[in-house]
DNA sequence: TTGATTATAGAATAAATATTCCAAAATAAT
DNA sequence: ATTATTTTGGAATATTTATTCTATAATCAA
């Protein structure tokens, strides 16, 4: 009698851990290819998402073809469907908000609530993938840098200025002394910086031309620049002792700023606690 | 003279940091569609490994042979080899948002990333809280005063002031006319307050007076008052036709304002909706 | 052992994916 | 305005990679 081969077909697993818990399952009783496929991927599935069905026959020292076979016993119909489960588990991609917000503007209009589902769902995802995300030393290190600045400088325009102002109350109710550029006026305010301060400027794409320019001005007088921006080839960075890269879900031209102020609330509160 | 395309080889980036700094180096003076494709490349390296051609081309929103002149301008032979540089170096961080919180939380005291492990889990519980709490209908309501309103007056300060100004910016771009009341040099801006206009008006305990005052102000001019406070004893809700009442978690003595905010932007979008 | 059943390897094929190329559009220079 | 140069998009092609198929080898049951 056929035993795994011809065995009645399994549904694929549908997450990385019922995955993992049927190979575990059926790795007792397979033939002895198919167990050397088990183990490896068992043994490097974290690899799996990167690897070719070549890559992974060499690894366990057995023909392409018998991890064919081992991907379809254990319930995929072949291996793209197998690596599939392993890239969107490890790496998942944003929904796709914008047009999700689209449909939902574009539909009955009376749906208020429909909005904020959707915006607290984005927010609790912008969220996940900062814990998930943030390079602790260079959080570490700016907080070192702002901490033995004479005045920190909080620049933040349009869409990042509610950040920027947020800044200016919480150093303001921790004592340590900070000065928010408003934008208005002119560059007036570039007479403001001085050797030993520190600057936190924060701007996303479409990046605001005076945050860009007043960092630079901070950074050609050799004051401390932290960044808070979308990606280390953001034109802030240029001009940034240290970078904190930022990704929010955006929707279309709306982002919640959810991840940008709690990374900003957290880094004001590490400057004052080094400052002691 | 050939700019980019023409230009002499450059050798391969031989690592993923030499990689990233070609791209943000060579950013500046690419054509618009190799922009973008450092652009997506640059939000998204951590996917690269896991892609195509046709998903990085199709995220940048550009045709895939865009994909492979900007891997060639980069110094790759192709995409192929740029990939594999992502692939050798993909060490997926385990999506696992508890883990990771536990990662952060367990350094030493008072490291900046424990500050900021517990001010994402207070932003997550107040969202989760907000979705749980919020009043439906309510919102709806205030999403049909503030539609039918000459202008929305946005009044917010100290703690609550990013929330009212990202009000500003968010109706601004949703071409909704609204006024920020920034509170600076006493109450003149009482008078700008109109029959026919809406407003709302944000705060927390302890409650800002002028916020408080303009509010009555409003409501005694006849106008509609949208409230976004604690909860519906607050001195606001005395002055407002809809109470929206928000509970935020505090992390010691600060809040992240992630609901506040996400509620406003809500709002508003509700707003630009119902106006059509 | 012998016959039936199951597993295996490698070649053949199919599908997905990368890459090149060139006419047309856009941009810059004269 | 006209010409020269650069950039662009998409179709054509090449390459890699997944998948199927089948003859052969191994295993098991009698």
């Amino acid at each position: 009698m056929a035993r795994l081969l011809g065995a009645a077909a399994l549904s694929a697993p549908s997450t990385i851990d019922e995955c993992q818990a049927r190979i575990a399952a059926m790795m007792g009783d397979m033939p002895k290819r198919l167990r050397q496929c088990a183990a490896y991927v068992a043994a490097n599935s974290e690899r799996i998402a990167v690897s070719t069905v070549a890559d992974i026959a060499s690894g366990a020292d057995v023909p392409p073809s018998a991890v064919m076979r081992f991907c379809q016993v254990i319930g995929f119909s072949g291996f793209s469907e197998m690596q599939k489960l392993f890239r969107e588990a490890y790496n998942p991609k944003w929904p796709d908000y914008s047009t999700r917000l689209a449909n939902l503007q574009s539909g009955e209009s009376g749906q208020p609530a429909q909005f904020l589902a959707e915006f607290i769902e984005a927010g609790r995802l912008s969220l996940q993938q900062l814990a998930n995300t943030v390079d602790e030393a260079a959080l570490a290190q700016a907080a070192r840098l702002l901490a033995g600045a004479d005045l920190v400088h909080l620049v933040g325009m349009r869409r990042a200025f509610p950040a920027a102002s947020y800044l200016a109350y919480v150093f303001e109710k921790l004592n340590v002394p900070a000065m928010l550029h408003e934008g208005a006026g002119g560059l007036n305010h570039r007479h403001a910086l001085r050797a030993g301060d520190g600057m936190i400027a924060i701007s996303f794409a479409p990046y605001s031309d005076e945050t860009i320019d007043l960092a630079a001005a901070a950074h050609g007088a050799g004051l401390q620049v932290v960044a808070l921006t979308d990606h280390f080839a953001s034109p802030l960075a240029a001009s940034a002792a240290v970078v904190l890269p930022i990704t929010e879900v955006d929707f279309g031209a709306f982002r919640a700023m959810s991840a940008t102020i709690v990374l900003a609330l957290a880094l004001a509160v590490a400057v004052a606690a080094e400052r002691g």
